[in-house]
DNA sequence: AAGTTCCCCTGTTAGC
DNA sequence: TGCTAACAGGGGAACT
């Protein structure tokens, strides 16, 4: 399940290896993942063109082409880009984009829940319903506790909801908000609007750190069947609350809870609630 | 208005 | 062993 490290690894990946090469066929086996155009329209605009560069915004991908059009692209659950020589088809590739020197570009997505949208132009793209709700970037320079202090105090969400809401900060999932809440010793089910700014001040700090450091391992895999080249990370190695039995810190049972439906790990020992 | 629940989908796992 | 049900989860829609 993708969250902000690994869209940014899979964008590196791509920046890599695509950049420049004209697309001369694109053959699309799911209708349904595009969202704002038909299939056979996205087909006729973006082939004979090619991608200048693919940069991220939360958790959707930009692909900018060669004469200003956007590919936005969000991988959801399971979406994933493969890159490689062979025109063989798996099971669940659903996009292929084949380039004028043989080599393809495949998106799969076993879940069918990723999307597609078309713009004709950047600012479309920044305007449109998609892009313009995703908040704050934790890499952007003005990512700290001011711009996010009140945010925090009117909300009256838990703690783990807010993380998870785009449209405050870009890029948490589900993954890294247990791990952001374990690092702070907040438990998930605190309210926001109960948190000090002290509180708030060490997760903005850990959000920084665990994501950085996630970055630095290749993101986090945690799926039952891996096959993208990207598909490399390391960083489940290093979660000390999510999917875990014990808590690496006292030793005592980690609960498991749903809080919005997600699955929530978190250690009642070390991780205070403020309600 | 803001917060919560359901739903989309398929592969895996738990339970009988 | 083989079946079914539960689970996984990002985000949009529909609900309260």
């Amino acid at each position: 399940m993708p969250e902000l490290p690994e869209v940014q690894v899979v964008i590196n990946y791509l920046n890599s290896n695509i950049i420049n090469k004209k697309i001369i066929d694109i053959e699309i086996r799911l209708q349904k993942l595009f969202k704002n155009i038909r299939p056979i329209d996205f087909k006729k605009k973006v082939t004979n063109h090619s991608f200048k560069n693919i940069i991220r915004k939360g958790k959707y991908l930009i692909f900018i082409l060669d004469n200003g059009a956007i590919v936005l692209s969000h991988l959801r659950m399971e979406g994933k880009y493969n890159y490689d020589k062979n025109d063989k088809i798996e099971k669940h590739d659903h996009i292929i984009y084949k380039f004028a020197d043989n080599t393809t570009l495949k998106y799969n997505d076993s879940r069918q829940f990723g999307t597609i949208h078309y713009f004709n132009n950047i600012n479309d793209a920044l305007n449109s319903k998609e892009l313009k709700k995703i908040g704050i970037d934790p890499f952007d320079e003005n990512f700290n506790s001011k711009s996010l202090l009140s945010q925090f105090k009117k909300s009256n969400k838990k703690l783990k909801t807010f993380l998870l809401d785009q449209s405050h900060i870009a890029g948490i999932g589900n993954i890294y908000a247990n791990e952001i809440c374990f690092a702070t010793g907040l438990s998930p089910e605190s309210l926001c609007c109960n948190l000090s700014s002290k509180d708030i001040e060490n997760i903005i700090i850990e959000t920084k750190k665990i994501l950085k450091e996630s970055i630095k391992y290749n993101g986090t895999t945690i799926h039952s069947f891996t096959f993208s080249k990207w598909d490399i990370g390391n960083y489940q190695d290093k979660l000390l609350v999510h999917g875990r039995k014990k808590c690496p810190r006292c030793e005592n049972d980690i609960i498991k809870l749903k809080i919005n439906g997600r699955g929530t790990y978190f250690c009642k020992k070390c991780q205070k609630i403020k309600k």
